[in-house]
DNA sequence: GGCGATACCG
C-alpha cells in the first residue's frame, strides 16, 4: 500500500489515487513549525522506528512534543515500516496519549498487516475494536476500509475478520448489518464468518435474518459447508418450518456436501417438537431415512427419540429405544437418563423414576443438576415437598450447585401449596448461594399470591422485580391474565393484552387461549372469537388448546353443532385432540346425545393416553 | 462454527 501524506497538515481524511491513499492532514498551529517538524520527520522516523521497537516509550513521548502522534503514524505507514511496530505504536499512543486515530489510518494498519499475513493480530485488533464503546458505525467502517486499499482480497479477509469479531463479542445486529455492507462493497466473506453469524442470529431467533443470509450466501457464492447447512436448518426447525428445512436438504444435494448424523438428528428433533399429527411417526421415517442414506443414529439421535416419545406421552416407547441404544452398542448418558426420569415423572410414574436415578448409578453415569431438577419436579408433582426438600440439601454433598431452575422448582411447589412464606424465605436465600433469581422465579412467587386471590400483592412483586432490573416478562402476564379471569374479570385482562404490546412483549398462544377461557367462561363467546381472530392476524394459528378451550365453550352455551364443526376444523389443520378434548366431548357432547363426527378419532385417543 | 435433558403461564 502507498500512503502520501500531503505535507503541512493533521490528518482529515484520504482518497485514492493511481491505486495510491493519500491521506490529506489538516494544517498545524503555523507554517513554520509545520516545515521543520516534516523536516525532523524525515531524519528522526528511522530512529523512532527502533526506539518503538525497542518500547523505549519515554524518549517516543519526548519526540512527540513536536510532531503530532497521528502523523507520525502516517509516517510509520508510508515509511513501510514493520507491520509489528507500527501497530506497537498505535496501541501505545492509543492507550498511553488516549489519542483515537483516524478510521482511515487503523484500517491502514490492517493493510499494512495484512501484507505479512498477521492475520492472528488482525483478528486481536478487530476483537479490541468492536468492544469500543464509541464504536463507528459500519457505514464509515466499510468506507475507511475501501478507501485504504482496492486489494480485494485484503479488504475481504479484514470484513470476514470484522463480522466474525461482532458476533464474538455478542454483537449480532452488527455483525448481520456488516455482512450485508460486505455484498455491498462485493467484499467475499467466508463461511469462516458467515456460519457463527448464522449461529448467533438462530439464538435470537432471527430466522427471516438466518434465511437471508442463507440465501445471500448461495447468491455471493460463498462456499458453505455442512455446518452453514445444520445451523440453517436449526433454524428452520425451531420455527417449524419443517418443509423449508427439508429443503435445505435438497440445497446440500445440489451443492454436493454430504448430510450427516447431525443434520439428520437437528431435523428429527424439529419433527419431535412440533406437535402435529403423528410427528414421532415422522420422526421415526426419518430415521429410516437416514440409515438408507448410510448416516447411522448416534447417542444424540437416540435421546432426541426418547424425549420425544416422552413429550408425546409414550413412555414405553421411550423405554423401548433405551434399550435398543444399549444393544446397539452406544451408551446412554446422563441427559438420556435425565429425559427418562423426566418422562416418567410426567407420566405420573415416581417409582419407576426413582428406580432409574438409582439405576444410572450403576450404568457409570453420575446425576447432574438437571437430574437433581427433574426428580425433585417428580415429587413436587405429587405433593411431596419433604422429598424434593432432601433431594435440595443432598445436592452439595454430592458436588452439585442448585441453579436457578432448582430454586424455581422448589419455590413453585412452596407456593402451589399454600406454604408462601417458606416460598420467600427460599427466594430471598438466592442471592447467598450465588445464584440470581430470575424473572421466572418472581413468576412462581406472582403465581402464587394469585392462588390466594391476592392481585394486589401480586402487581406490589411485579414492582419490586423491576426495581431489581428484572422485567415482567409474557408469562407474568399470563398468570395476571389468568387470575383476573378466574375473579369473573375478562375485560381488565384483555386490557392488559394491549399493556403487553406496548411493552414490546409478544403475547403467546398461552396468552391468548387464556383470555379465550376466560371469555368462554362468562359465556361471551363473541369476545372468545373476537381473541381468536386477533390472535390469528398476529400469525398464531390456533393450536389444540385453543379448539379445546373453545369447543367446551360452544358447549356450555348449548351450540353443540357449532363445536362440532371446530373438531372437523381441528383435525382438517393436522391438529391431534388430546385427552382433554376427549372429556370435554364425553362430558359436553355424548352425554347429551351428540354424536360428534370424529368420534372414531376421539377413541383412539381415549385408550391410548 | 452445527444436534439432545429441567422450572414459571393454557
Amino acid at each position: 500500500m502507498d500512503i502520501f501524506i500531503h505535507r503541512s497538515s493533521k490528518v482529515f481524511g484520504g482518497k485514492i489515487f493511481d491505486g495510491r491513499l493519500i491521506i490529506f492532514l489538516r494544517p498545524f498551529c503555523s507554517s513554520d513549525s509545520t516545515a521543520s517538524t516534516l523536516t525532523s520527520h524525515s531524519l528522526t522516523i528511522p530512529i523512532l522506528k527502533d526506539l518503538i521497537s525497542k518500547q523505549h516509550w519515554s524518549e517516543v513521548k519526548a519526540h512527540l512534543k513536536e510532531t503530532d502522534p497521528t502523523a507520525l503514524l502516517c509516517h510509520l505507514l508510508s515509511s513501510k515500516a514493520d507491520p509489528e511496530i507500527i501497530l506497537r505504536y498505535y496501541n501505545w499512543s492509543q492507550k498511553e496519549l488516549k489519542i483515537s486515530h483516524p478510521l482511515q489510518l487503523s484500517f491502514g494498519l490492517l493493510h499494512s498487516l495484512a501484507t505479512t499475513k498477521s492475520y492472528s493480530k488482525i483478528r486481536a485488533f478487530l476483537h479490541k475494536f468492536v468492544q469500543d464503546e464509541n464504536l463507528h458505525s459500519n457505514s464509515s467502517i466499510f468506507h475507511a476500509l475501501s478507501i485504504c486499499s482496492n486489494k480485494l482480497c485484503a479488504n475481504s479477509i479484514i470484513a470476514d475478520m470484522l463480522v466474525l469479531a461482532y458476533v464474538r463479542n455478542l454483537r449480532t445486529r452488527l455483525g448481520f448489518e456488516a455482512f450485508k455492507r460486505a455484498g455491498d462493497y462485493g467484499f467475499r466473506l467466508s463461511m469462516f464468518s458467515c456460519n457463527p453469524l448464522l449461529s448467533a442470529l438462530v439464538k435470537d431467533n432471527a430466522i427471516g435474518d438466518v434465511e437471508y443470509v442463507y440465501k445471500e450466501m448461495m447468491r455471493r457464492r460463498i462456499e458453505p459447508n455442512v455446518i452453514t447447512f445444520n445451523v440453517v436448518i436449526n433454524g428452520l426447525c425451531k420455527v417449524g418450518k419443517l418443509n423449508k428445512a427439508r429443503d435445505v436438504i435438497e440445497d446440500m444435494k445440489a451443492w454436493g456436501i454430504p448430510t450427516n448424523v447431525v443434520t439428520y438428528n437437528t431435523l428429527i428433533d424439529g419433527y419431535c417438537k412440533m406437535g402435529r399429527v403423528g410427528k414421532m411417526y415422522k420422526a421415526d421415517a426419518i430415521l429410516k431415512e437416514m440409515v438408507a442414506n448410510k448416516v447411522f443414529p448416534n447417542e444424540v439421535t437416540y435421546n432426541i427419540l426418547i424425549d420425544g416419545f416422552c413429550k408425546d406421552e409414550n413412555v414405553s416407547a421411550a423405554k423401548k429405544l433405551f434399550e435398543e441404544l444399549q444393544r446397539r452398542g452406544l451408551k446412554p448418558n446422563v441427559v438420556t437418563c435425565n429425559s427418562l426420569i423426566n418422562g416418567l415423572c410426567c407420566a405420573g410414574k415416581l417409582d419407576e423414576a426413582i428406580e432409574f436415578w438409582d439405576e444410572m448409578l450403576g450404568l457409570g453415569l453420575n446425576r447432574n443438576v438437571v437430574t437433581y431438577n427433574v426428580l425433585m419436579n417428580g415429587f413436587c408433582q405429587k405433593k411431596m415437598i419433604k422429598e424434593a426438600r432432601d433431594l435440595f440439601d443432598d445436592m452439595r454433598g454430592h458436588g452439585l450447585a442448585p441453579n436457578a431452575i432448582t430454586f424455581n422448582t422448589l419455590i413453585d411447589a412452596y407456593c402451589k401449596n399454600g406454604m408462601m412464606e417458606e416460598a420467600f424465605v427460599l427466594q430471598s436465600s438466592m442471592l447467598e448461594k450465588g445464584v440470581f433469581p430470575l424473572a421466572s422465579t418472581y413468576n412462581c412467587l406472582i403465581g402464587g399470591l394469585c392462588i390466594n386471590g391476592d392481585i394486589k400483592a401480586a402487581r406490589k412483586l411485579i414492582f419490586e422485580m423491576e426495581d431489581k432490573g428484572l422485567r415482567a416478562d409474557h408469562i407474568t402476564y399470563n398468570i395476571l391474565i389468568g387470575a383476573l379471569c378466574q375473579e369473573g374479570e375478562s375485560r381488565k385482562a384483555a386490557k392488559l393484552l394491549n399493556v403487553m404490546f406496548k411493552v414490546g412483549l409478544s403475547p403467546s398462544h398461552v396468552t391468548y387461549n387464556t383470555l379465550m377461557d376466560g371469555f368462554c367462561m362468562e359465556g361471551n363467546l363473541k369476545a372468545a372469537l373476537n381473541v381468536r381472530m386477533q390472535m390469528e392476524n398476529k400469525g398464531r394459528r390456533a393450536n389444540v388448546v385453543t379448539y379445546n378451550v373453545l369447543i367446551k365453550g360452544f358447549c356450555r352455551k348449548g351450540k353443540l353443532k357449532d363445536a362440532n364443526g371446530l373438531l372437523n376444523e381441528m383435525l382438517e389443520r393436522g391438529l391431534i385432540p388430546n385427552r382433554t378434548t376427549y372429556e370435554i366431548v364425553r362430558e359436553e357432547m355424548m352425554e347429551k346425545g351428540f354424536i360428534p363426527d370424529i368420534e372414531g378419532h376421539l377413541y383412539n385417543v381415549s385408550i391410548s393416553s
